[in-house]
DNA sequence: AGCACGCCGACT
DNA sequence: GTCGGCGTGCTC
């Protein structure tokens, strides 16, 4: 009977919280975890399957054949499955939903990635395959690509002996042809460039790789420069030792690269597959079959790969667990760091959480003893950490927004000929236009926000929904010539350095300047080059990179923050600026950060000069506790949006309704508000907070509300989505 | 989400 | 007389 079953259950990409049942003669349990083919509505779709039943809910009748099992992939083993299965019940999304999120989409198609041989080897991926189709194209790297297919190459030395294989580098750059590497075993004495460790180094390495108990969360705290990542692959080296995997989460796809040729470099050995949704399908899709298969060695990649199925797994790594991009903001909205320490017990694996300033929630577990707490307080290469100092800029006259001791110290650096940066996290020249004369504004005609000043490109532009307008000449309310922006951004504060300091090559670091990839790398490689002198950047220029020449970081508008109506402000405002402060003076150069405020005394802001962030989270937390804010209170938000506000807000008005029927007991059931940034590309928007003191009691309450809204009508216009853990509230 | 079916206004 | 709007309902 086990091995003739009859039925499939059988999980679809579908938004639709259930599985489907199907009927196939030569089902067997190896078919648990296999993608099948099966005909949906009118259409067909490729989904998973989860189960095979006994019996069906659905009534014979109905019940439709599936119209292939794919077994010639590997089947995504059980613990994949329950991952998934999890993240469904936790952030309440539909599991089909689920499963499109955590494979790659070409993994779906029904001509499924197969095996593939030992050696590199090339292929078309499908922008290859379009650009074939497309015969009005026609350049040198298209015809290699005709030639190639029409010589049956597929092994990448095959290549250079093609007559045109010089193309080949432009081809594979326009990602008309995918690599697939090499996949070698790893072995023990893989790391050769290996430096020797601080004290501090050795002794995380060691408590991590002695614990000898399956599942620990480890919360790795190194202040920048600490050299957490060398921690990381000394773990990486022993796990690879061993026989097994590592995954390796890192923020965001700017980073990859870098961290990806370190540890191809430290493992020249080890098959190391890069995962992120920047990727091509067909890179994706192979990355995710060569970790299922077993013969990828470490997973690095952004918040997606923590759902790469990983039969050997045996380490977990989530480098700068703090950083709000392990969130997804949209569809499912997970935390790639909570499913990461899920998985870590789920495999019975260590997870180690690194970062110069950890979230409140991870910081609190440590405290509590739930997490190792690990310390590394020292820099790695004997570097002073930089010195903190604030200005007072209340009785100061201010230049465009700089103060005199902050002009003094950039001059000051370049007559030395080392590097400065100010910091100012807003974009633009100015945040907004106004008519000193009526008090009209530039506001965005979309959303509640204002349009901001573009001066570089004369346009009036919205930060949030992206819409745009030239700049007027005059009011459009009363016509008075003489409109003026208002604030600074980054624009005017490069104008205004770059006349004070007309001998200074300034270089602005933006989203708008470094816009492209290519863009942002080449910057970049200016800094490094020592081609620029003042530098001036967003938030962009505080993760990851390193500049041996900056000396100097200037912080400006930074008070903006500080009063913010989020309780997790604080807590980003004091991670931003610990972290651009950790630009200043690496290599042999000591550095300085000088933060222009009004309130000197306030305690962030001593906090930050003592490099104290153990203190800042210390009393950050009593005030979390005090208010009853997350980590001492668990929320969830139902969030509503339409083109009017009144159908968002009377949706949640009945959510709270339906909540209020139901037996909340412990649950604190918030009123309907509209968001702080109420409307948003033509939509209106509202939210309403449900909060407890016990996760368990909350998840029950938001799987049955979930059920309650799911079957009510709505207007057609009316969106809404659950947010599990949000961190914007 | 797609994609049907199903009833009411301006066009050849 | 039709083409087409999007309201409601289903998908094993």
């Amino acid at each position: 009977m086990d091995s003739q079953h009859r039925l499939l259950r059988v999980a679809l990409p579908v938004p639709l919280p259930r599985l489907f049942d199907y009927l196939c003669d030569d089902a067997g349990p190896g078919d648990i975890g296999r993608c099948v083919r099966v005909p949906f509505g009118r259409g067909e779709k490729t989904g998973v399957v989860v189960a095979l039943p006994e019996t069906s809910d659905v009534a014979a009748g109905r019940l439709k054949p599936v119209i292939q099992v794919q077994r010639e992939v590997a089947a995504l083993p059980d613990d994949w499955l329950e991952l998934v299965a999890f993240v469904s019940r936790y952030y309440h999304a539909p599991i089909g939903e689920v499963i499109a999120l955590a494979l790659p989409p070409g993994l779906r198609r029904a001509d499924a990635v197969a095996a593939e041989d030992e050696d590199p080897f090339i292929d078309l991926t499908e922008q290859g395959e379009a650009a074939l189709a497309d015969r009005r194209r026609d350049s040198r790297s298209l015809r290699l690509l005709i030639q190639l297919r029409e010589a049956g190459v597929q092994r990448r030395s095959q290549v250079r002996e093609l007559p045109d294989g010089q193309a080949f580098a432009e081809t594979l750059r326009r990602g008309w042809l995918g690599v697939v590497p090499a996949p070698e075993r790893a072995d023990a004495g893989a790391s050769r460039s290996a430096p020797p460790l601080t004290v501090e180094q050795r002794a995380a390495v060691e408590a991590i790789a002695e614990s000898d108990e399956g599942f620990a969360c480890w919360l790795l705290q190194g202040v920048t420069g600490s050299g957490k990542t060398e921690v990381y692959l000394q773990l990486a080296t022993a796990a690879l030792a061993r026989g097994e995997q590592v995954l390796m989460l890192v923020p965001e796809i700017a980073l990859t690269p870098q961290l990806e040729s370190r540890v191809a470099g430290r493992f020249p050995a080890a098959s190391v597959v890069s995962l992120h949704s920047a990727q091509a399908e067909g890179a994706r899709s192979r990355g995710f079959m060569h970790a299922l298969e077993g013969r990828a060695d470490i997973v690095l990649g952004t918040r997606l790969s923590v759902f790469t199925p990983l039969p050997r797994l045996g380490l977990i790594l989530v480098d700068e667990e703090h950083d709000a991009s392990y969130k997804q903001q949209e569809g499912v909205r997970y935390s790639a760091r909570d499913v990461a320490v899920w998985r870590a017990r789920q495999r019975q694996v260590p997870v180690v959480l690194g970062s110069a300033t950890p979230s409140l929630e991870s910081w609190q577990h440590a405290r509590q003893g739930r997490y190792r707490a690990l310390q590394l307080r020292l820099r790695a290469r004997a570097e002073a950490l930089p010195r903190v100092r604030c200005i007072d800029t209340r009785r100061l006259r201010l230049d465009e927004g700089l103060s005199p001791a902050l002009l003094a110290a950039l001059g000051d650096r370049l007559t030395r000929g080392e590097q400065s940066l100010v910091f100012l996290n807003r974009r633009g020249y100015a945040p907004v236009l106004s008519c000193p004369s009526c008090g009209w504004i530039s506001h965005c005609p979309h959303c509640s926000a204002n349009l901001v000043v573009h001066l570089a490109d004369r346009r009036l532009r919205c930060h949030h929904c992206g819409c745009d307008a030239a700049i007027p000449h005059a009011c459009p309310s009363c016509g008075n010539q003489d409109i003026q922006p208002f604030g600074r951004g980054t624009q005017r504060i490069e104008a205004r350095l770059a006349e004070l300091f007309p001998e200074a090559r300034v270089l602005r670091i933006d989203r708008d300047s470094a816009r492209t990839r290519r863009q942002w790398e080449s910057l970049l490689a200016r800094i490094a080059a020592g081609e620029a002198d003042i530098l001036v950047g967003t938030q962009m220029m505080a993760k990851g990179h390193d500049f041996p020449q900056l000396t100097l970081v200037g912080v400006i508008g930074a008070d903006a923050s500080l009063h913010a109506a989020d309780f997790r402000a604080p807590e980003r405002l004091f991670q931003q600026l610990m972290q651009v402060g950790g630009r200043a003076g690496r290599a042999h150069l000591p550095g300085e950060v000088l933060i222009q405020t009004e309130y000197p005394e306030h305690p962030l802001y001593r906090c930050l000069v003592g490099h104290d962030f153990d203190r800042f989270a210390s009393s950050e937390l009593d005030a979390r506790e005090e208010a009853g804010f997350p980590p001492f209170s668990f929320q969830v938000m139902l969030r509503a949006d339409a083109p009017r506000l009144d159908d968002a807000l009377d949706f949640l008005r009945h959510a709270q309704r339906l909540a209020q029927a139901h037996p909340p007991d412990t649950l604190r059931v918030f009123d309907p508000v509209p968001m702080r940034m109420t409307r948003l590309a033509r939509r209106e928007r509202a939210q309403l907070l449900v909060e407890a003191d016990a996760r368990a009691p909350l998840q029950r309450f938001v799987t049955e509300w979930v059920e309650l809204l799911r079957a009510q009508r709505i207007p057609r216009e009316l969106r809404w989505q659950v947010d599990v853990d949000p961190l914007e509230v």
